[in-house]
Parts: structure tokens; sequence; C-alpha cells
DNA sequence: GGGCAATGTTCAGATCCGGTAAGGACTGGC
DNA sequence: GCCAGTCCTTACCGGATCTGAACATTGCCC
């Protein structure tokens, strides 16, 4: 899903080549030039906001911004008072920042806000199966699955990076001990149980003399 | 609970001043004046960092502390090149503020990622159940439950993320001291106080092996 | 196909884990 | 000191889980 990023700038000299840069980026740009239109424009991850508008006054923008939708509010104004500064971080903005400036930075800042309201991928999903590190929760086809911790251990390795063959000695390492050294049969009795309880026919695949690989593509089973 | 602000910055001149106009606002500031021990420094809610260390190059710490923590990073420094910043921010660092800079801006950034990391929220509202932090008191449909110390910290850390399986060791770390060994049947203890108490059925989970966690969707109990 | 090593399957005993109760240590108020 | 509340430790138990071994099967290489 691309990020959405909303201009609010009534300067088309500015405002045309930040729409020009972003898009370039892989950003979904839409401009507007007024206060009123970014209050009733669509939902947006990301809002530049330039303080200077014809309409509202921009720091009135920013609070209703905030308070009627999540997107972070980046200010970008040609007034860098630090009491200016100060007004717009406290009025909701996430961050602020000063013309002229270079696309890189803003850039820079707009992936600096989006990782922190985005705390990473929470889940992964592979087929019908999705596994929640944060939960510890499995399931299949919407069905929770109950996984014992070795076995919820091994999979979230496992679906961590889909495709890569993981060996035996980097699984038994991670779910086991920091230095492992004795048998590794344990391992196939758990992944036994994993293909087992999962019930997804070539999922698991076995690299033989070397480990397991999660397949993207795998098919439902029985 | 008072926000942890840690200052890495090796000139004293800077140092000083900065813990002291941070202390007066009432932040609980740790100083100290290389890398090494930015990262063996206590946990933070904030990290202060100035990239001109003696030691470890700052964009190295920046990096290992934001692997570590979830602290944010404000780096703070005399360099404000372009390249720069765009260098710190996609090396994990949530501003980057160039000095000189004043008291006020720089606390008004502080606010600005403090509240983007939490979601402003007073209490917590799990189905019957709400929680505030702030007056320390708990209530299962409107009545209100006496919960002693430990026993609040404990379910406060489970509603602040509901759904999350959290470890016993976290619990121990969090609620109780901030390295623990010794046996953790403590634990149980209080959390069996804590269903006791509350008495809602299915509220607080068991996940096996690993720790407990709060269902968001939890029915009331007789 | 034959030899061999790696893997799959099954299962029972060992081990680990969490719930619970009881008792003692500690603390702060009076 | 006494008391009530809180916290911690210990011990026990039932159940979930892990593991090692034995045997069956599969895949690789010649």
């Amino acid at each position: 899903m691309p990020v959405r990023v909303l201009v609010v700038e009534d300067d088309e000299g500015i405002a045309w080549p930040l729409r020009r840069g972003l898009a370039r980026s892989g950003y979904e740009v839409e401009t507007v030039a007024s206060g009123r239109e970014a209050l009733e424009a669509g939902p947006a991850d990301v809002v530049l906001l330039d303080l200077g508008l014809p309409d509202l006054d921009g720091l009135e923008v920013c609070r209703r911004l905030r308070a009627l939708s999540d997107a972070a509010v980046i200010v970008v104004t040609a007034r860098g008072e630090e009491g200016d500064r100060v007004a717009a971080l406290d009025d909701g903005a996430d961050d602020y920042l000063v013309k002229p400036f270079g696309l890189a930075e803003l850039e820079a800042r707009i992936r600096a806000v989006l990782r922190r309201m985005n705390p990473g991928r929470t889940h992964y999903t592979v087929g019908p199966l999705t596994v929640d590190p944060r939960t510890r929760r499995t399931t299949v086809r919407g069905e929770e699955v109950a996984l014992t911790p070795k076995e919820f251990d091994i999979l979230e390795c496992l679906v961590a990076d889909p495709g890569r063959a993981i060996s035996r000695q980097e699984l038994l390492t991670r779910v086991w001990d920091e230095n492992w050294y004795g048998p590794t049969r344990v391992l196939d009795v758990h992944v036994a149980a994993l293909r087992r309880k999962l019930a997804i026919e070539g999922l698991i695949e076995t690299v033989y003399g070397h480990g397991f690989r999660v397949v993207p593509g795998a098919e439902v089973g029985d």
C-alpha cells in the first residue's frame, strides 16, 4: 500500500516540484492550496503543511488535522523563529522544516515519522498461514492453531524469511541454546508436529542435508 | 512516571546546562560522555545524541540504540549539512537538531516525539475493566477494585498492550528489578491474586512457556 | 538396484511449567 | 510492640511439553 502524502501549499512554484519529487519516490501525492481543502481532503499518512495559507490560520489547520485524523504533520514554512517552531510542535506538528530545504531531507524526515508511527510489521503471512510474534498466535485459514513454545519458535524462524533454506544448525541455536552440540533429531520431531498441526501440504519443505524452508506459494492441504 | 532523558554529550559546557534545563522541566536526566556509556546506560524514553563522540561513531551508536531499545533518538550536533541529516534520520534518528538551538525548541521536539510514541491515552479499557495509571485506580464494571502496588504494576504492563503475549522475563524486569535472576513463582502468585480480584473470566490468559496476555475480547465472569 | 546417510514417525519416560496453598518476613501506622 | 496488609519463598501436584531411542522411510550417489 503506497504512502499517501497530502501537500498543503498555495505557492505553485513550491507545490509542483514537491509533488513531482515525492511522486517519483513512490509516494501517492495529493495537493491542495488552502486550509479548508486540507481538512476536507481524503485520508493521508503524512501531511506537509505550509503555515502561510490564504484562508485559515496554519496552526488552526494543524490542530484540526490532528484532531480528526492520525496523520503525521510536517510543517513546512518560511518562518523559522524558535517561537514559531515551538508553537507548531505543541499544536500537534510532528516535525518542522524551514524553507528552503532539500527534497532528500524532507523524504528522510517523512521516513522517520512513518517509522515511528508504524512499529514495523506485526505478523507474517504465508498463504493461509499467519504467525504473529506479538501475540504468539498462529492461524490457518482464520482458525487458531495451538502450538507449543518450541513449535512456535521454530515456525517463527521459518516464516520470518519465506523461501530461505534455514539450516538445522541455525534453528537449533536460535530456538534452543546459543551453542548446541548434541543430537539434532529433536528438531525433526517438532517439525513433524508442526506439519501435522498446520496441515498445509508442502508448506514446510525439507532441504536435504541442510535444513528446512517454508514455501511462499504453499497450497491448502486436507 | 517521569520521562527519562539520556543526554550523550562529551562537552560539559553543553551537557550541564542541558541537564539543568531539562531537569527543571521535570525530566529525569542521565548524562554520559561517550558512546560506550550510552549503550550501557539504563532505559530511557528519549536519547539526545551528540554525533561527535570520542569513542564510537555517532551513527553507529544511533543504530545500536534503536536496535536494543525503543527510545526516541534526537540527534543534536554542530554538523548541519543535508547529507548528515539524511544519514542520521535513516539510521534511526527521530529528529535532528543543529547547534546552537534553544531549550524551548528542544523541549517542544521532545514533546512531539513523545506524543507520537505514546498515543496520549490516560487510561486503558479492556472490556469491563479500566486501568488508570495516573490515579492508579482500577475499576471493573464501574466498581473500584483495590489492588496492591505489585498487582497494579503487573496489570498495567498487561493492559498497556492488549493481546500481546508478554514474557515472564519482561514482566519481572519491568515490575521488579532491571535484572532478575531468581525464582519466578512470585509472579504467578500475583497473577492469581489479580485473576481472583478482577473476576473477569478469561481476561488474563497464560501463554504456556512464555508469559501472560490480556485478551481484548474478554467476557464478564461471575 | 544397492549402500548409506538423512529424515519421518511413533511413543513412553523425563522434564518443565504453572496453579495453588501455607507460612514467614517485612513494612508502616498506631 | 502490635497489627494489618503486602510480599516472598517453599512445596506439592497435575498436566503440558520435551526428548531420546527405536524403527520405518526417503533421498542421494554410485
